[in-house]
DNA sequence: TCCCGCAAAGCTGTTAGACAGGTTATAGCT
DNA sequence: AGCTATAACCTGTCTAACAGCTTTGCGGGA
């Protein structure tokens, strides 16, 4: 791993200001100037860590006046708490069959032609490294995304990709399992991802859903029996 | 609104860099020093501008080596594109409609007492901040993050929290024309949630999903008839 | 010719100090 | 008391510098 920045420090900081002051939101923090002599560190070093907590939406700062508490991120876990202390085995797939599944649906509806041809192409990615029985979490991975791209709507993504570190997480886990394991459960990913890429190619979106829950719901199992 | 910060575009600036000249994962960016030329800013906004992009998970920097690619950035939208330019009122809706349709079906099988009792406390803070005819947007939004945390299950509120600029512009809206309008549509609105909370406490899976649906739903007729 | 080692150049990480331009609070005047 | 001008403070940005790490490239030895 790369050694921590300092600005990762007070990044931590600041939130845990917040948390222990029990700072409102609304309430304004102290200054980058105050914040740089408290962590022993230089102003840049401070506004590199602002910088990221307005972009994560938890402060927002007012020239002249001050950074402020936009969200308290008492429970926003995603910025800071590693992706390990999720029960990421059971938690993430209980979002991904709703999220996904859905996504199969739409990306079956309203596919075009170039959205189609994207996702067979993640398809065909897939089927040479599974063939090649060498790790595949990431060609996975990527066709799953290809998948929610099809649905035309970036939200989908933003969410998909929200979930990135815990579906890295699964999928990764599932290779290091079915690297172990007799080929017929290779064969039986392929088939599975080929099932929700027929249904989308058929514009068939109950389909398309049914076969992307079955394939998370079998991949659960499979990690988990 | 805030003026853009030149951070902000520098971050865009090196997205663009990455896409246009199609840099693979892996790649080596410019050095800061370049890029601050390049865009006219100092090193300062320029780190700033990585800061976030490492943080985003886009790029990693390594110390004495310079900063590389780490995963192509061409679709990820939730960073850098605004959430205006996303089709949110329709966009956002679509998702939420799955994802919080089935965060309030797992509220109502799983919630702990206490969990129950912190969604309680959200839809009376609610039901006061609709009463006193105030923009009552953060409290809606409020409410219905804590029934997502009333799921048990951390991933939805990560899913939830990377949708929150897109929700929160929604609601912001529904709030500006909800203030001009009757106050019965106040009223209406006050007892969706309540339909909602009343089945997570009742502990009926299928009710508490099919008020989410129907609320998320006159929700979104309300923003664009 | 090939390989190894070492030095130089380049890069990120961080600091200090400065100034522009905006906001807030205060002191003084009416 | 109410208003206004001004001073104090804050963020946004720039420049210059140095420490420590990595890569490159050169030169010498085998």
């Amino acid at each position: 791993m790369n050694q921590a920045r300092l600005s990762d420090h007070a990044y931590a900081g600041i939130v845990e200001i917040i948390n222990a002051q029990d700072l409102e939101v609304g309430a304004r923090l102290p200054s980058e100037a105050a914040l740089a002599e408290r962590f022993g560190v230089s102003r840049a070093i401070v506004r590199e860590a602002l910088v990221r907590l307005a972009s994560d939406g938890i402060t927002e700062a007012r020239r002249g006046a001050g950074s402020f508490v936009k969200s308290r991120p008492s429970q926003r876990l995603a910025a800071f708490m590693p992706a390990t202390e999720l029960p990421a085995t059971l938690g993430s797939y209980e979002v991904r069959f709703v999220l996904e599944a859905e996504a199969a649906r739409l990306a079956a509806t309203r596919r075009t032609a170039q959205e189609m041809a994207y996702v067979e192409e993640g398809m065909e990615r897939l089927r040479e490294a599974l063939l090649s029985s060498e790790p595949a979490h990431v060609e996975d991975m990527d066709l799953h995304r290809r998948i929610a791209q099809a649905t035309g709507n970036p939200a989908f993504l933003i969410a998909f990709d929200a979930l990135h570190g815990d579906v890295d997480k699964i999928m990764q886990a599932g290779v290091d399992i079915s690297r172990s394991r007799p080929p017929e459960v290779i064969a039986t990913m392929l088939r599975e991802h080929e099932q929700i890429v027929a249904a989308i190619r058929a514009q068939d979106p109950e389909g398309a859903a049914l076969a992307m829950r079955w394939h998370l719901w079998e991949g659960r199992r499979r990690l988990m029996p």
